[in-house]
DNA sequence: AAACCTCGCAACCGCTCCACC
DNA sequence: TGGTGGAGCGGTTGCGAGGTT
């Protein structure tokens, strides 16, 4: 018997989403919150199914989600990460504020994995590669090897049954089992000088702090994009005026009056402390485990679903 | 200038996980 | 405890943009 599809397929719309649809969602998600994605398209008047809204939330549309290429910090982090976890890129990204296992998997399949392979590394096991021993000096691949000795030894913790179902990630030969949940303790990296001088990334275009002002303050779009396709300033294109900010969720289960047409209200609670602490999510990271700390508890500050896990985000503009 | 190629990324597909009954 | 359905995950695909010939 074969599965059920996720939705009645009939009738719906497939491919790049319209910066419409976009609207209806993000609209949507922001009054009501995320409830069953089965139901948001039927509630939100789109012709998608569910699946689909949520991989365009979570994956484009999360206001939390930060644009442009990974920093030089996240590129070693999600190297270290994809040593200690392999191709768990939902674990890898929740390492890494503001950004998505999609975008993660695809970076490290375009970039990083050629990067890596262009310093004798394996991708896959991040070991050294034999036959690339002599394209690189010996010196260059004991700084690799040394590198590598201790996200291997991190990755012993890593819980053994789910490893097991894993062919093809990287420490199948890890020893000795563990207790589970481990892998969520993962440290984050630190930095690392080999690593600071191995990689050279791009130029890492990370949003800043004007274009955040302008997003909580839309004005007029010079021209809307066509197509979702360009879509790195859409939410500043729209007009989120009606739009309730997570702050203002102040009971969310007790129906307290969630709808505000008056958006001068979202920045309220954002008080110098707590916008002080999106530092970590704007700049480049120095500090990170310390930022860290400092925005958890200043998330504390912003009642309700604002500490919730996936819906904090929502007040991030 | 047009055809072709390469690359990057958004989106889809199918499978697994997990909570609930 | 097993079945079921929804959510999440990782792999893959398709398309558009930019580069090359």
């Amino acid at each position: 018997m074969g599965r059920q599809p996720c939705c009645d397929k009939v009738g719906l719309k497939k491919g790049p989403w319209t910066a419409d649809e976009d609207k209806k969602l993000i609209n949507f998600l922001l009054n009501n919150g995320q409830c069953c994605w089965r139901t948001v398209p039927k509630l939100a008047g789109l012709l998608r199914c569910g699946k689909s809204c949520r991989l365009r939330w979570t994956n484009y549309l999360r206001p939390d989600l930060k644009r442009g290429l990974l920093s030089d910090y996240e590129e070693k982090m999600v190297i270290d990460l994809h040593a200690q976890l392999g191709n768990r890129w939902s674990k890898i990204a929740s390492h890494l504020p503001g950004r998505t296992d999609n975008e993660i998997k695809n970076h490290w399949n375009t970039h990083i994995k050629k990067k890596l392979k262009k310093m004798g590394i394996d991708p896959v096991t991040h070991k050294p590669l034999v036959s690339d021993q002599v394209q690189n000096p010996p010196s260059q691949i004991n700084q690799i090897q040394i590198q590598q000795q201790r996200p291997l030894a991190a990755s012993l913790k890593i819980d053994r049954n789910r490893e097991l179902k894993k062919a093809d990630t990287s420490y199948e030969s890890s020893s000795t089992l563990t207790e589970s949940k481990e892998e969520d303790k993962i440290e984050t990296p630190p930095c690392d000088d080999i690593m600071m001088n191995s990689f050279c990334t791009d130029e890492v275009p990370l949003i800043e702090p004007d274009e955040i002002l302008m997003l909580s303050d839309p004005t007029p779009s010079s021209s809307s994009s066509s197509s979702s396709s360009n879509s790195s300033n859409f939410l500043g294109n729209l007009d989120l005026s009606e739009f309730e900010w997570a702050c203002n969720y102040i009971d969310y289960n007790n129906n307290i009056d969630m709808k505000s047409n008056d958006s001068s209200n979202s920045m309220e609670l954002w008080d110098d402390d707590f916008m002080s602490s999106l530092d970590f999510l704007l700049n480049d990271n120095e500090d990170v485990d310390r930022k860290i700390t400092d925005f958890d508890s200043a998330l504390k500050q912003c009642p309700s679903r604002a500490t919730d896990q996936e819906s904090w985000a929502y007040g991030l503009f």
